[in-house]
DNA sequence: CGTTGATCACTACATTTGTAGTTGTATTTT
DNA sequence: AAAATACAACTACAAATGTAGTGATCAACG
């Protein structure tokens, strides 16, 4: 059960989705709506291929339209998706990109609190 | 001067430049030889999309070959790659990236407290 | 009942990407 | 010089991606 590999596009559609499912194609189109005016046959296709892929599965609801919900979980993709960007460009060492998030990013005192806690209890586990 | 998308094939080809520059076609291919075992075709076909893309600069050398050497930053590159990855995966959140990283990285001690100072000093500054 | 709107299953089509192959020419090697 | 290499410029071609459009159906509406 690896994870399917999921575009950008389709990346959209799976977020609607891993946020409230079932929906059906038109509900996952106005969810979209605020952030990608996308035509609903865009997001029919998407919808189909994540279906192809595995990414989704499909069933009718009681009025007898279709409805899609996500297959696979939201951390699993986060996970893969996380692990082969950390590959491609920072050859697989973790440090360097920690080194690049942590300086390039504007943490408030509180997350760096719990960052710096969250990195002491990693190494007692 | 925004950085050109770099796919992930061209990557391989960008940081054998990174490392060492300029190289002709060839020299690339060998470079690359022990992990991507590409014809030296591929390498050109790479070689020439990047260029026609503005990543990579080229020239003849001495001996009337071609050559070729990055145009854009390794730094400038990483930081684009590393936004577009935080946006699509993480909505733009800095800290669930860290979080995720720093809980699915094996850690050293010495790397721990080195990212703790790190952030300590991305609070002053 | 004819029209309109929603849904679906197909089809479409340009780009980008991965991965070469072909051809022509220049150079080096028997 | 003939043959083998190297190099460059083109061409090739399928799969993946982004982004829809078409045509068929079915149900609700006036």
């Amino acid at each position: 059960m690896p994870t399917p590999d999921i575009s950008e596009s389709e990346w959209s559609v799976m977020e609607a989705l891993w946020e409230r499912a079932p929906q059906t194609a038109s509900e996952v189109t106005k969810t979209l709506r605020p952030t990608m005016s996308w035509a609903e046959n865009t997001v029919r296709t998407l919808l189909t291929r994540l279906l192809e892929k595995g990414a989704l599965k499909t069933a009718e609801n009681d009025s007898g339209t279709r409805t899609y919900a996500p297959a696979v979980k939201r951390e699993a993709c986060v996970r893969a998706e996380s692990d082969s960007f950390l590959q491609r460009i920072f050859g697989g060492a973790a440090k360097p990109l920690l080194v690049h998030f942590a300086q390039n990013s504007k943490l408030t005192p509180e997350e760096v609190k719990e960052l710096k806690k969250l990195l002491d209890q990693s190494l007692t586990q």
